[in-house]
RNA sequence: GGGGCCGUGGUGUAGUUGGUUAACACGCCGGCCUGUCAAGCCGGAGAUCGCGAGUUCGAGUCUCGUCGGCCCCGCCA
């Protein structure tokens, strides 16, 4: 093995053309590929920048030919020699370094490595288990370098925008006070003072809000946030947040604020221009039409409510579903009829799996319905409902009849199954939409009692200041959600900045005024000394990225990611610890 | 907390109603080879089938438990 002794890398993988032609160059890299002739040795060298062929030539080189011949899969080597065009018919067009090679005069192997356990840029799929265990070879990969990459872009085009924009970057403090409301902790025991305990933080919520009484105007900061709540293929326990604020605003200056920031994001990274201004949507209209409060508009398919047209109609699962209050809508499928029975059978299942009391599908026919409902309803009735799902021969109306919401909540899952099996949706599609007039108030069935939907620092409409107490549940608030493709890639709402109005809604929360003074009392008081108008708002950076990279996985754009199970399969966490370390905290394992 | 799918050489998979030498591809090792680029050809090594019980004359295959991975519900102010 060799050291470098004053060799200097001159040129990276990626980058040598028909230009350096002739040139001295010297690479370092990793032993990609290996094409050994028994004379001539091709290596394909690797670095992040990309692949370079070069070559051994026992004629040249008889000693060095000699150490090319132990080289193996992801030894690291430097390599000197004389750039030179490949000859004619063998130039690759898969790489970009393709028109050229190296002919190597002088060689050094840096380091020697062990078989991995699998091919870097493999041709053979290897489980997500064994890329999280040798984390640092699946980050070798191509797909993992690209997501890293476009992830380090997107740093840097938001920093470069709110630097622009007159934001501040401030870090707030990770070990903080433990909150009330929301997700649960993740604790750090206190050393110092035992029995107490730190918490990380869910979001720096209450501290940017601080830096505005601050007069720091505008924030922004790419923090680490912890929630210790179930994970999914979209979310970790510790993930990124671009968290911003700003004083003196309004809803829409918030808006705008981040749709040009979206902007930036796609065209600097992507290319893509995206459609401005970023299309807007009531919670309450996006529960109708998409029965979701973040729908996925890369296809149509809207919800139709026919509860109106169905209330007087034979069909009593229909009729009195509507008689209780209920609703009867649901989606068609343009060209569905071909499903069979059996289809429509697994889709009812998978239906009733999430709480749907059934499934009605109706084959559309040249004359009318090809369905057994068909002697409920009085043919204008199947004209209306045909009408107004906008279907004709051939298609398929899939309808459920449910309580409101939950009649709603349905189709719109059924609405995304639907685009799922029949693949409506196109890969390269990117939809925006804005989310706004969220309820204030949501009502937790378990605690019997109304919680602040968003968080309780959330202002009410102005309008709605009125009814906060008479009627709760239909005051909406001053929050709005950034859905990207059916994700929401960010959530915001303009705060309330008078002591008099917090004090209020932690009555309508019912937090007392001794817990909310000891949860949030810093934040109380600072209230009092002049907090100007402000408001903000919060990405989920992590599945920005993944949206914009198309991965289906948060987890294929963070470099080290936790399972399902939260744990880090490379490195073991978490782990015992010892009894040592517990004592000096004053902890137990019980 | 609940539901679904999965776990077989280093990697990815196959393995029939339970039946004797667990198969294939890639990778790995060795040999041949002066223009390959997913090099090629020939040969070879490598698996107590995640772990533990149980059923059985006999378990990769069936049952239970357990550990681990992925997806979903709950949860995620």
């Amino acid at each position: 093995m060799d050291n470098l002794e004053g060799w200097k890398r001159s040129h990276t993988c990626g980058e040598l053309t028909a230009k350096e032609n002739g040139l001295d160059v010297t690479l370092m890299g990793w032993v990609h590929r290996r094409r050994d002739h028994g004379s001539l040795i091709f290596i394909d060298l690797r670095d992040r920048y990309g692949l370079t062929q070069i070559v051994f030539d026992p004629d040249l080189i008889p000693e060095k030919y000699q150490t090319a011949k132990d080289l193996r899969g992801e030894f690291v080597i430097a390599a000197r020699g004389k750039v030179r065009v490949r000859p004619e018919g063998m130039v690759n067009p898969n790489i970009a370094t393709g028109t050229i090679e190296v002919a190597v005069a002088d060689l050094k192997i840096l380091n020697r490595a062990k078989t991995p356990p699998f091919e870097i840029d493999g041709d053979v799929e290897v489980s997500e288990e064994v890329r999280l265990k040798y984390r640092y070879l699946d980050l070798r990969n191509t797909s993992m370098q690209k997501n890293m990459l476009l992830r380090h872009q997107m740093y840097q085009v938001v920093r470069s925008y709110f630097n622009r924009n007159n934001f501040v970057e401030v870090e707030t403090p990770i070990l903080m006070r433990s909150t009330p409301e929301g997700a649960r902790d993740y604790l750090v025991p206190s050393r110092i003072h035992n029995g107490k305990f730190y918490a990380l933080p869910q979001s720096p919520q209450t501290y940017k809000q601080i830096l505005m009484v601050a007069g720091m105007d505008r924030y922004f900061q790419i923090v680490r946030c912890f929630r210790d709540e179930d994970l999914r293929h979209d979310r970790q326990p510790e993930f990124t947040q671009i968290d911003v604020e700003m004083s003196f605003v309004e809803q829409d200056d918030v808006l705008e604020m981040v749709e040009n920031l979206m902007a930036d994001l796609f065209k600097e990274t992507l290319g893509v221009e995206l459609q401005m201004p970023v299309r807007r949507l009531s919670y309450q209209e996006a529960l109708e039409t998409y029965g979701s409060d973040k729908p996925d508009l890369r296809f149509d398919m809207k919800i139709v409510d026919i509860s109106s047209l169905v209330q007087d109609c034979e069909f009593k699962v229909f009729s009195g579903c509507v008689k209780n209050g209920g609703r009867v809508c649901g989606v068609a499928l343009l060209g569905g009829a071909k499903y069979s029975r059996k289809q429509v059978d697994t889709l009812t299942e998978e239906m009733q799996r999430e709480g749907a009391k059934g499934l009605v599908a109706i084959k559309v026919g040249a004359e009318g319905w090809d369905s057994s409902l068909a002697k409920f309803f009085e043919s204008e009735a199947v004209t209306e409902i045909n009408e107004s799902f906008g279907v004709k021969e051939g298609d398929l109306l899939l309808l459920v009849a449910d309580e409101k919401n939950t009649a709603l909540t349905l189709a719109g899952s059924l609405r995304l199954k639907l685009a799922d099996r029949e693949n409506l949706i196109s890969e390269d599609k990117y939809e925006l939409c804005w989310v706004l007039d969220f309820p204030l108030l949501e009502y937790d069935e378990e605690e019997k009692r109304y919680g602040a939907r968003h968080h309780p620092f959330t202002s009410p409409m102005d309008e709605d200041l009125a009814i906060l107490e008479d009627n709760p549940k239909e005051a909406r608030a001053k929050a709005y959600d950034l859905v990207l493709n059916g994700y929401e890639v960010a959530g915001g709402s303009i705060r309330i900045h008078r002591r008099e109005l917090q004090d209020r809604m932690f009555r309508l929360l019912n937090i007392s005024e001794e817990e909310a003074y000891d949860k949030f009392g810093f934040l109380l008081d600072a209230f009092e000394y002049g907090a100007p108008p402000h408001g903000g708002i919060a990405f989920g950076f992590d599945r920005l990225v993944m949206i914009l990279a198309r991965e289906q996985s948060i987890r294929n754009v963070i470099a080290f990611p936790k399972t399902n199970s939260a744990l880090s399969l490379m490195d073991g966490s978490p782990s015992s610890v010892s009894d040592d370390q517990l004592k000096e905290l004053g902890l137990r394992v019980i």
